[in-house]
DNA sequence: GTCTATAACCGGATAGAC
DNA sequence: GTCTATCCGGTTATAGAC
């Protein structure tokens, strides 16, 4: 840890300030390779020598958005202790992280769709953004008593849930996102109540049946 | 209706042949506009005279897709009597649609994430097709007793759920797209489930409340 | 006013020299 | 690692033909 930067790794950071700096400020499209380039005081050629292609340099924004959250989130979990209050407080905090990055949030999506983008949260390279993710919401769940095997699938299924709340917050354009926060307050509730619903005892056939069915459909997974 | 086609027309409608066909055979990346409009015979400018943007030739693809899925649901839907029959028949001959062109799939979803890209289904230029999705669903539901308010929105959400699918799918590399399968298999079974628990008139006030909830969601409503 | 063509622009990406 | 020169393809400007 704390290694020295070496040349390289230096050049590499002004590049990717500089691009954080020209998206934010003129968004991702009107931002060029050239620009970004001039900006770091490399030439374009230099730049395409550490990141392969323009949309790689999103990666550190996703980076920034997820720390944003993980901040956030930090006082409501020392706070709340119910998994409703928890749960609602995360995803509240969430829509404030991303909040300003609307545009840049569609982009994920859109390279979420090809599964061979580099930006799909299904890619190896943002794996670790998403495996964040899903330390999160466990953080969420901790102090919930449940069964173990559905404690182990669930933060997976509610960072997708989370993940579904955004796409919906993407194309929401109610006035100052009031559908999405509509929807988050109903669907944390419901979750709830799922969760709750699927630790009871008497539901463990159902509950062992769906988590397997799950696990059979996770892409990782052998056929 | 029927009316003769002006010269604009038939030029249109050679452009887009054109367009289909080098898109089947070489992929949308690697199909150029300049060699559509070869094939075409017309020139670059041309075009794009009749097409304002390269993606909007694959509104055209869409529409095709839509109408094999259509015709495949037609026999299933003679034959089938029951919800869970019809539904799981449809769901199958969706996935054997669209199977030769998952990579036209991804594409969509690519769009749908950007609620301003004409190729989005909330787009008005692709209204069309979706409606005419959901009008598929609202024929597997036929004969099914229930509710009015159930009856007037499940066309809608029986599409969500197909599009869900697609977007599994596009994901999913197990041979033959076995995973998909399975999904599609269990999750007709749920959602068979849900709609005769929701149609159960014991449960009218949940079903209420939650139905005026998904209107409230639904982007093109007030506030 | 509907249609068609040619020539350019622009920006992401690559080749290859130093 | 860094640069310059170039490619390539989507898109636009614009002028003329029917």
């Amino acid at each position: 840890m704390a290694e020295i930067p070496s040349k390289g790794e230096r050049t590499k950071e002004r590049i990717v300030q500089a691009a954080l700096e020209l998206f934010r400020r003129d968004g991702y499209e009107a931002t060029t390779m050239r620009a970004v380039a001039d900006a770091a005081g490399v030439s374009l050629g230099n730049a395409y020598y550490y990141f392969a292609s323009k949309d790689l340099l999103l990666q550190a924004f996703y980076q920034e958005v997820h720390e944003a959250h993980a901040a956030a989130a930090v006082p409501v979990l020392e706070r709340q202790k119910t998994l409703k209050a928890r749960l609602l407080g995360v995803m509240r905090a969430k829509l404030e992280a991303i909040a300003p990055y609307r545009h840049f949030s569609a982009l994920m999506f859109k390279s979420a769709a090809d599964p061979k983008s580099p930006l799909s949260p299904f890619h190896p390279a943002l794996a670790t953004i998403r495996r964040e993710g899903e330390q999160l919401f466990a953080e969420v769940l901790r102090g919930t008593r449940m069964p173990k095997d559905l404690a182990a699938e669930l933060p997976a299924l509610l960072w997708t849930y989370s993940m579904g709340i955004v796409l919906y917050w993407i194309h929401d354009d109610s006035p100052d996102s009031a559908r999405t926060k509509k929807l988050i307050e109903h669907s944390v509730e419901l979750v709830v109540g799922c969760i709750q619903l699927a630790a009871n005892p008497l539901l463990r056939p159902l509950r062992r049946r769906t988590l397997q069915l799950l696990k059979d459909l996770q892409f990782g997974a052998a056929t």
